[in-house]
DNA sequence: CCATAATTTGATCAGATGGTCAAGAATGAG
DNA sequence: CTCATTCTTGACCATCTGATCAAATTATGG
């Protein structure tokens, strides 16, 4: 047979391989899985359509690799809510990350966008299984909070879908936020406000009621 | 020539043209332009493809026609902030009004999410043109009831932002929320939390500091 | 009932799409 | 250098997709 004795990846493989990814984010991330075509993709990888599936077995086996390499990245954030750290502040820079993570990779944030609106075909077992863990594990931190008079009420579910809400809007609805604000590209000035923002209403909004 | 002298519609013609567009923003809502066929779409209507046809010339046709029939309810809510009303008052109707065109229409919203996704390719003059306008007076309004102390100072634009942000993401999110939730189908009792949890914190963050 | 217009669809077409295959070109260890 | 392995692609295929057309069927008003 022919496993190869070192589990090493040759320098072609390795780049070959990211330069698909790339190009099956770009397009993914635009036009969801069946709108994307295996042509489009090597178009912009620049190379062969056969030599694509050389290293990808099929289109499906392209999406699966571009989504999970983006996942752990995407969720990463959430576990950094210390449940001993100070309630306001931890909320804080959790919302800072999310943010800094849609102006670095917005083609990530759209590609979960398109998977989820098509119905997460791909990624339903991760949202009902690793994903609810972690968000009821944080829900629960988040309720001590509010049992201990250190934020104002809220559900601690609903709390998080706005934090999410309002973060990940910024990279999927980009060219209509360009569009209103009569910009040709979001640059750091626009996340800036953006975060200012949200923090002055989430914040101000979470603080215990006197 | 065929100029029909009354104007009117058979009762056949819109009925069909009824049944294709719902069919059409069905298929359309999850996955986009590309992603849909005019199979997919007949099959859902339950008529031929050339019968479709026969209705609407082309498969651009078709995705334009439900895009326009969505558009102006989509829009409209914001149209009602009163600059004469109290201010929080203003918001918190804008802010029902969205979450409860999310909950009657998710399609819809979804709908503009994957176009807009998508480079926004048939709704881009709107954004630029109408939207733009209006959220630019809207902004105006805001940044007088600032001027006057009636709410707390914040960006105008990333306000509205906000709130199209989390009252949107119940609708386009609705699979991620389902999962989380450990929920079946989002019912009334979801949508009466999420909006008593944004109204809770984004009314109280607007509140004029003292 | 008749004639005209409106509606419906099977057959068909050109081009796109996901995927295969065999053969050629580049690479690299010994 | 040498030859086995890795990499690359032109040609090809079956199926799908948007669209057309002519022929058949069904309303509708007089």
């Amino acid at each position: 047979m022919s496993t190869p004795r070192s589990p090493r990846k040759s320098r072609i493989k390795t780049m070959n391989e990211g330069l698909i990814l790339e190009a099956a984010l770009d397009l993914f991330s635009r036009f969801g899985f069946r709108g994307t075509t295996l042509d489009g993709i090597a178009l912009r990888a620049e190379m062969s359509k056969p030599n694509l599936l050389y290293y990808f077995k099929s289109k499906e086996d392209i999406y699966e690799a571009v989504l999970e390499r983006t996942l752990a990245e995407w969720l990463a954030p959430l576990t950094g809510l210390d449940e001993d750290g100070e309630p306001i502040e931890e909320i804080r820079k959790y919302i800072a990350a999310k943010i800094a993570l849609s102006e670095r990779n917005p083609k990530a944030s759209r590609l979960f966008a398109t998977e989820i609106l098509q119905g997460a075909p791909s990624v339903a077992g991760v949202l009902s299984g690793p994903l609810k863990k972690i968000v009821d594990r944080k829900a629960r931190t988040i309720r001590k909070w509010i049992a201990d008079g250190r934020i104002a009420p809220v559900d601690p579910y609903h709390l998080i879908f706005m934090i999410w809400a309002v973060t990940q809007h910024y990279a999927d609805f980009e060219v209509q936020i360009r569009a209103v604000l009569g910009e040709r590209a979001l640059g750091r000035k626009h996340f800036d406000a953006a975060e200012k923002s949200i923090m002055t209403v989430l914040i101000e909004g979470l603080r215990p009621r006197g």
